[in-house]
DNA sequence: CGAAGTTTGTAATTGTGAGCACAAACCCTT
DNA sequence: AAGGGTTTGTGCTCACAATTACAAACTTCG
C-alpha cells in the first residue's frame, strides 16, 4: 500500500507531541487531546495512524510510550543517521553549530568546501575537506543525507555529485529549484520562500493597532 | 474569490525562476519552459496564474519582465518588509547574519532577548533589546513579521506577545506546535521535521553502491 | 496572404485527501 | 454484573486541487 506523503509529513509532529507527553509523565493520550495540542482534527490523527496498524484502545486512547516506539520504528528514528555538509560559509557554519540535530539522532560526520582557505580548517571538531574529494571520502564512509549550503550557482552540481555518491536524502538550503532523479528525496529549507508567500496575506489587511481586540 | 494557499505557495517559485530568466536576458518564456525549470507541469503554472489575470499571449508565452512585476505586486514584494527577531542565541545570531533576506526586501530592524548578558550587545549594527520592552518598542515602530528563535519552552509566550503587539506574520524556528489566532500567519522553519519525514523513505531501501547506474 | 506551428486560458474530468458519523470495543462506577 | 460514558478504526461523503483536452489567439514562414 502507498501512503500519502502528507501523512508521512505529519508523523514527526505526532512524535514530538508524544515526547512532550512522555516527559510530562503521561501514560495514555486520546486522539482528541493530541489533536488539540497540534491543531489537527482527532479524526485525521486516527486515520493517519490507521495506515500503519491499530495502536489504540477504544474507550482509553493510545499508550504514549508504545505509540512513540511505533512511530520511531515507522519513521526509522530508532537509529543514527549520518550526514555530510557541503559548504561551510556563513550558513554552513551555522548549520554545523546547530544543536537540534544530534538529540534526534542526526549527526554531521563530514564537512566539505571548495574554497582553499576553508579546506583544512577545524570547525566543531570536524576537519573541512575538499569538495573534489567528496566521492572518495563518501565511498569509504557513506552517509545517508547530504546537506547543501553552497551558493545557488553551485548547488545543482553539488547535488548531482551527492546523488552520484549514492546519497538518497538531501536537505537543500540553496535558493534553487533543484532536480533529482526518482528515488532521491529532497527537502528544501527556505525561509525566504516562506516569507514571500506570507506577504500575500499581510499586504492586503492593515496593520492592526495594539488596542484592537480579537474575537 | 478565494485563492488556494498551495497556489500562493508556488508563486514565489515562479518569481525566482523569472528573476533568473531576467538575469539571463530573456524577454519571453512559455509555461512549458518555466515548468521544466521548476519541475511543475505547464498546465499548473497557467492555472495558477489565471487566478490573477491573463498575463500571457497565445503562440508566444509570457513577457518575463511584465509577469515578474505582476507577481511582485500580487505577493506584495514591491515594498520593504520590517521584521523583528526574538532570541539572539546561536540560532538567532545565525539568522541575523543571514544575507538572503535583504536582497528580497526583508529587513530585520529589531532584535530582542531575555538574557541580561545579551541585552545591550551590538550584533550586525543592531542593539539587542529586552524582550520585556517588546510591546513598547513595537508600538512606536511596528514591524510586519516576527522571527522566533527562542528555546521551545518560551516560544509560545513570545508568539502570544508578538500577536498582542499586532504582528500578523510569524516565522517560527522553535520546535513547537504553536497556536495563533485567525488572521495571524505562521510559518515553521524546521529542518529536523524535514529530516524525520525523509528517513521514512530512506530506511527501507538499501544504500545504493556508487557504481549502480540510474535508469 | 494563407497555412502550419505554438501557446494560452479554461471547461471538464479525474484523483486524492479531509471530515463526518457510527458501530464496536473498552473503561469505570455502582 | 450491568449500564453509562469514552474512544478507536473505518466506510462514506464531500471538497478541492491536479490533469486533461481543446478552442481561440497569436507567430512565423513560405
Amino acid at each position: 500500500m502507498e501512503i500519502p506523503p502528507v501523512v508521512i509529513d505529519r508523523l514527526p509532529l505526532y512524535t514530538r507531541a508524544l515526547s512532550s507527553l512522555q516527559t510530562e509523565g503521561r501514560d495514555v493520550v486520546s486522539s482528541q487531546e493530541l489533536g488539540t495540542r497540534l491543531g489537527v482534527t482527532p479524526a485525521q490523527i486516527r486515520k493517519d495512524l490507521s495506515y500503519f496498524g491499530r495502536f489504540g484502545k477504544q474507550g482509553r486512547g493510545y499508550n504514549v510510550q508504545k505509540l512513540l516506539d511505533e512511530l520511531h520504528r515507522i519513521l526509522g528514528l530508532d537509529r543514527q543517521w549520518r550526514m555530510a555538509l557541503v559548504g561551510v560559509g556563513k550558513l554552513g557554519r551555522a548549520i554545523l553549530g546547530y544543536e537540534g540535530f544530534s538529540p534526534q539522532g542526526f549527526r554531521i560526520v563530514e564537512a566539505f568546501d571548495a574554497s582553499p582557505d576553508r579546506i583544512g580548517q577545524r570547525i566543531n571538531s570536524l576537519t573541512v575537506k575538499d569538495t573534489r574529494d567528496l566521492e572518495n571520502v563518501l565511498s569509504k564512509a557513506p552517509v545517508d543525507v547530504g546537506i547543501v549550503a553552497v551558493p545557488a550557482e553551485f548547488a545543482q552540481d553539488v547535488i548531482d555529485t551527492l546523488v552520484k555518491c549514492g546519497v538518497r536524502g538531501i536537505l537543500n538550503y540553496a535558493p534553487i529549484a533543484a532536480h533529482v532523479p526518482d528515488g532521491v528525496h529532497l527537502k528544501r529549507i527556505e525561509p525566504v520562500l516562506a516569507l514571500q508567500s506570507m506577504t500575500y496575506y499581510l499586504k492586503s489587511s492593515p496593520r492592526p493597532t495594539m488596542t484592537a481586540a480579537r474575537g
